[in-house]
RNA sequence: GCCGAUGUAGUUCAGUGGUAGAACAUCCCCUUGGUAAGGGGAAGGUCGUGGGUCCGAUUCUCACCAUCGGCUCCA
């Protein structure tokens, strides 16, 4: 609580230092959060701004300026504030007849508080202001954009060093800085911006991790299906997508001749037009609709791992985690009502086990029931009733699962509430990973319907459900949870052999052989064993075994694991027994 | 898309108004090695792209592009 009277206190003595410095500021809002603080203010800044108001604050925090608060009119307050657009809009919002005003120095602002007495309890080497970034005033695009000055605000000197540290040591673990040192992936301008390549080891990674994925998925009761890339205009028109979803989408293909034609400016006949697919699900649905389906054919669950293209903004493209093409992980599931709450316990459990699998504690990920907003019902497609048994067996299934998971109103898709999954990387920032979203668009628009026991036609639910949400977001997650140091199932490189000269090269393919099971590399570079061996401890390799004249003769290999000490020489046989283990 | 920052060899980075350097990686030669870098040499850059200022620009300036941090949006 202390600590956050504290940052506050500092975002207002930020406003001040801002308004000393430039009188013509006009004040947004300016809250404590986690490790500091903000001002949303309307005024040009570049970088090189925050070393002169930074010093402007010290200043002002050894003045020992007192907080003051006041309760004003909303007359007073529209006086004081005469010259703040942004405060008189926020005074005509507050409901109460007055209003709360903080007085330090000459610096007032619109404030309930709380702050500290005095800048004397502020220790003035612990903060710091981090960044200038752009904030659309309230949040809206629509609005015009401020400028956000952060801060990091800490007890004491010491902490705040402490948190820059971390900072540091979380930045090696950055996906994108691993994806490069580790030779997994890059992009290429090219190529065209927000699309991987997956260098061999990356897609080593994918590979493994998606054969998981299948198995894991036939254990699950899944079938997979398997659709193209691409589809008719009509397609998307039906779905929605070229409605609702337009912003998101490449636009369309015109396909009515050859490219060649194209540049020959020949005629076109006749002429239709493809999109690619941001989304598998018109495809599953076309697929269920092919014949008709029986209440006992019910549950269907169809996966695809499907490569899916969105036509993001260029901001907000970042490493694996935000890109234009990416291959969801996804599935659909097809049930009666009666089987609805079956099913999404089923996919809880399988999210679960997923996360458990891949070393993701449950308390690393936050868990959201996006529900539809209660006051805006036109914007959503299907019925109260629907909705309403949606929403509430998806809470209900989630308690039982013991989830701890917040509510979030208006924060469901148009066609359906969902429960999703969040996981935080290195620098803080939340992704959602896996999502359980329930879909009142598509079977009604498809038409979708299966004959019940009364021989009556009935519209099933459609389930959707990622658990990884896409393979890129997932695996850059994963490479920053594990630093690069994939556990040995999941590593492209498992094991290692380093001869230690020319003359072992014969014997490290006779380990190899032995080997197999297991993804091994020989490297019979011409180098020392200390270069080999650095090179594989860079490399993340699990198991790194030098073979020479001793082990040569007797027949055994001497092995390294990953981040630790020699383990010593041992026979093979008795090394894949640890292996085991 | 918007606000801010950055952009020099494959990588990590120096540097300058007079057409660029280091380390590692690469290639060649020597070395035949014992648990985190053996030695020598060579090659490698239209200094993000395009305009402008200047006798001259990688350096100053403008525009654009990409990347990074935010905002908005999202798997």
């Amino acid at each position: 609580m202390k600590m956050e009277e504290i940052r506050h206190s500092l975002s207002h003595i930020l406003a001040y230092s801002v308004k000393e410095l430039f009188p013509d500021a006009k004040f947004g809002i300016g809250p404590s959060i986690e490790n500091g603080f903000y001002y949303d203010i309307e005024v040009e800044l570049k970088e090189e701004d925050l070393g002169k108001i930074e010093k402007k604050m010290k200043e002002i925090l050894k003045k020992n300026i007192v907080f003051k608060n006041k309760e004003v009119t909303k007359e007073e307050a529209r006086e004081i504030f005469a010259d703040q657009p942004y405060k008189l809009q926020l005074i005509e919002e507050i409901p109460e007849e007055t209003v709360s005003i903080y007085t330090s120095g000459d610096f007032v602002d619109l404030c309930k508080g709380p702050h500290v007495k005095s800048t004397k309890e502020i220790d003035s080497k612990a903060f710091k202001l981090q960044k200038l970034a752009g904030a659309y005033w309230k949040g809206d695009e629509k609005n015009p954009m401020l400028t956000r000055i952060y801060g990091l605000a800490f007890e004491s000197e010491d902490k705040l060093e402490e948190h820059l540290k971390m900072m540091e040591e979380a930045e090696k673990r950055d996906h994108r800085k691993l994806g490069k040192e580790l030779d997994l992936f890059h992009t290429d301008e090219e190529v065209g911006i927000g699309l991987i390549l997956w260098h061999p080891k990356g897609a080593m990674l994918w590979r493994i991790i998606e054969d998981f994925w299948f198995k894991k998925h036939l254990q699950s009761g899944y079938e997979l299906v398997r659709t193209p890339h691409i589809g008719n205009r009509r397609l998307w028109e039906r779905s929605g997508h070229w409605g609702f979803y337009s912003g998101s989408m490449y636009p369309p293909l015109e396909v009515g001749q050859s490219l060649e034609e194209l540049n020959n400016k020949s005629e076109v006949k006749e002429s239709e037009q493809f999109l690619l697919k941001p989304m598998n699900c018109p495809f599953h649905v076309s697929i269920y609709s092919n014949k008709p389906r029986s209440y006992r054919d019910l549950p269907f669950r169809w996966a695809e791992t499907g490569t899916v293209y969105r036509f993001e903004k260029k901001g907000e493209l970042s490493g694996l985690t935000r890109v234009r093409g990416f291959t969801q992980d996804d599935a659909h599931i097809i049930c009666r009502k009666d089987q609805v709450e079956e099913e999404l316990k089923r996919v809880i459990d399988f999210i679960l086990y997923i996360y458990q699998a891949f070393g993701f504690k449950q308390e690393s990920v936050n868990v959201y029931l996006s529900l539809r907003d209660p006051d805006n019902k036109t914007k959503y497609a299907g019925n109260d009733e629907g909705w309403d048994f949606s929403e509430s067996i998806l809470r209900k299934v989630a308690e039982e699962k013991g989830l701890n998971f917040k509510e979030e109103k208006g924060e469901a898709a148009f066609y359906g509430p969902k429960l999703d999954f969040k996981i935080k990387d290195v620098l803080g920032r939340e992704w959602q990973c896996s999502t359980l979203q329930f879909d009142f668009n598509l079977p009604e628009r498809f038409q979708m319907e299966f004959t019940n026991d009364k021989g009556e036609k009935e519209q099933p639910y459609m389930l959707h459900r990622a658990l990884f949400g896409s393979f890129e977001r997932f695996i850059g997650l994963l490479i920053e949870h594990y630093a690069g140091a994939f556990p040995f199932w999941l590593s492209p490189i498992q094991i290692k052999i380093l001869p230690v000269g020319e003359g072992h090269r014969e014997y490290a393919r006779e380990v190899a052989e032995k080997l197999d099971n297991f993804r091994v590399k020989i490297d019979d570079n011409n180098e020392t064993i200390g270069k080999k061996i650095r090179e594989g401890e860079m490399e993340k390799v699990p198991y790194l075994l030098v073979v020479g004249d001793r082990e040569k003769e007797n027949g055994t290999i001497s092995v390294r694991q990953r981040g630790k000490i020699d383990l010593g020489e041992m026979k093979i046989e008795e090394f894949l027994k640890n292996l085991e283990k």
